[in-house]
DNA sequence: AGGGTTCTCTTACAGGTGTAGTAGCTGGAC
DNA sequence: GTCCAGCTACTACACCTGTAAGAGAACCCT
């Protein structure tokens, strides 16, 4: 409750999002990773969003040389299964069920997937029962 | 894409919610079915979040009588829907079918969701091959 | 040692959001 | 006809978010 009493902001969110795509690393690093992906912003706005991060607990830092390095201090599988969760109680009262069937029935699955979703829902079945 | 370029916000949420339960109510109606839920805001707040929502597009409103009547103008699902794709873009690089497996792994399904969604992959199954 | 480069820190500012008070209109009760 | 209850409109305000500029410290190169 502590971590995710914080709401982040979109902006936030895919500073967030680079800096698990760098692992770890500088203003800068992060700032390329953004530019890598399309997506332009000042220096000084990335090192404004990687400071909220760290005072909401989101990212951590320490000094190396002269720069800082950050890190997440949130798993990215955290953050999806929160906001997925977030989905679920609100729309479907808690229950990940209806939300499955959703998907399976509005999205396109290629045959693929489908064989493994097949496997998968075969071995949950049998450990159930 | 007109509607989905306005953001919402969170509380904004939780009265197109309470109004998505009402169906089409008055702002005296909203509350009610907010206050019923446990949620407790003033009268003019929940006012201010209809009038802001209209604005935006997502709710419309016709005066009959004294008092405004507020009826959604986008859908549960729809806003749901546009919500899941959102956390699939970001988290999953836009394919549902990992989220999907996520879950299936994750969370805890009944044996009647269970055969529910056996019965279910089947049929994509068939259609497929 | 001086200057460019690169950081951090501080500050700014507009727009959005949450939350609500107050003033003024209006229809029904008496 | 007057008063009350309920409704809308206007206004307010603090905090959050996106976005960034500018000032000043520190380092490396020549």
């Amino acid at each position: 409750m502590s971590k995710s009493e914080y709401k982040i902001g979109s902006t936030e969110q895919e500073v967030l999002q680079a800096l698990w795509g760098v692992g770890r690393g500088s203003v800068r690093q992060v700032l390329s990773e953004m530019h890598a992906k399309g997506r332009n912003l000042a220096y000084t706005t990335v090192q404004t969003m990687l400071t909220r991060l760290e005072q909401k607990g989101f990212v951590e830092s320490d000094k190396s040389g002269m720069a800082y390095i950050y890190r997440a201090a949130v798993g990215r599988e955290e953050v999806m299964r929160s906001r997925v969760r977030s989905v679920v109680e609100q729309f479907f009262d808690g229950a990940a069920a209806p939300l499955v069937l959703q998907l399976i029935q509005t999205e396109k699955f290629s045959a693929d997937e489908i064989s493994e979703l097949h496997k998968l829902i075969d071995k949950l079945d049998s450990s159930k029962q």
